[in-house]
DNA sequence: GATGCTATTTATAATGT
DNA sequence: TACATTATAAATAGCAT
């Protein structure tokens, strides 16, 4: 893409690097947030610009939400982590100083304070608003029709649900054949896939 | 990119999606190794595909040496860069014009302005909790299949939608005869019946 | 360093097999 | 059903500010 074809090896002049860094960097946040919005999907992105920056990006969900997803999964399906138990540990201190420790006993001014607690409200407001949709959302799939007054929605969630009960379907038919358990590709794998221009398939 | 322009939103189908969520991961994927590889930089790729089949990438450092380096930041550093331009959404606006704020504002004395932080906190946490099991219910509504581990489990589910489907169904039989419109069964309906008399004959 | 401008390369939506 | 092709949209390398 551009004027000339460029190879893919680390660019040596610093002003280059940053150059190529910014612009990239803004594609990919766009191509991040497509696919997260396109296929409704979880995404976190986490990266440090080469002067150790760092800029992260998530779709719906917060990078702590998709991490604690990702850090709940079966060892087996994440991959091997060393540090596992750091990160856990980390990752709920993370979740509990955001919200209570470093509020507490950090604030010095009047109205740091207030600007704190209002932080608080709003989180909370915005989690009760993602709570309520969610149940909503729920509502439906368990059966509780009272919300649905029109033609179109209701066509909506026969859709839906049919989708549904044919993955859960298809699942049932995995668990009752060999129970396979799907390989999660490594980090060479993707490398390797990439260099061949022949990429995994989902 | 593409035969045509595609609007950014929700693709609905979920053949569909599944099918761009493979080939766009795979252009991302190519776009944040080649920008790991140009740039010499920590970057950090954690996605779930919508059937809640994991990916990621990372770099020259493991993953979770990136998720270290993330989680070992200053917090307000983390808050600060938060790179979410693209994700102006209505909601976030709600959130900031949140009633809530003005009533978090009026406490005077030092310990109950800490008693409140505590509360607020206290209720955050739990409104968390909460909202990360009814996203755990509802992502296997939505076809996200990869939590269920056993048999017992894909049973239950599979009760459940087909009760909530009959649900939908009445409803919309009620719906139809409001309308006066005929009833035509759908696609989806004759094959999961097909499917599950098969079923039933093993 | 960031921004704007093309000429090109690259990604991909729709289509074909 | 999934993989290959093609026409088109999008990203971006090299320059110039």
């Amino acid at each position: 893409m551009g004027r000339a074809k460029l190879k893919i090896k680390r660019i040596e002049s610093i002003v280059d690097r940053q150059v190529t860094f910014s612009k990239r960097r803004n594609g990919l946040l766009k191509k991040v947030y497509e696919l997260s919005i396109l296929c409704d999907t979880d995404i976190a992105l986490i990266m440090f610009s080469p002067a150790g920056r760092l800029t992260m990006f998530s779709g719906k969900n917060s990078v702590e939400d998709i991490l604690t997803r990702f850090l709940s999964l079966p060892q087996h399906q994440r991959g091997i982590m060393c540090n596992q138990e750091f990160l856990q540990t980390t990752l709920q201190k993370l979740n509990y100083e955001s919200s209570l420790a470093s509020q507490c006993s950090s604030s010095s001014s009047r109205s740091s304070i207030s600007k704190n607690i209002e932080d608080l409200c709003n989180e909370i407001k915005k989690c009760k608003i993602q709570l309520e949709e969610t149940k909503k959302r729920l509502r439906v799939f368990e059966g509780d029709v009272s919300e649905i007054t029109s033609m179109n929605e209701v066509e909506d969630h026969e859709v839906r649900l049919n989708e549904a009960l044919n993955q859960v379907i298809q699942k049932k038919k995995t668990l009752e054949g060999k129970c396979r358990i799907s390989e999660v590709p490594s980090n060479d794998q993707i490398v390797r896939l990439i260099q061949q221009e022949n990429f995994c398939r989902d």
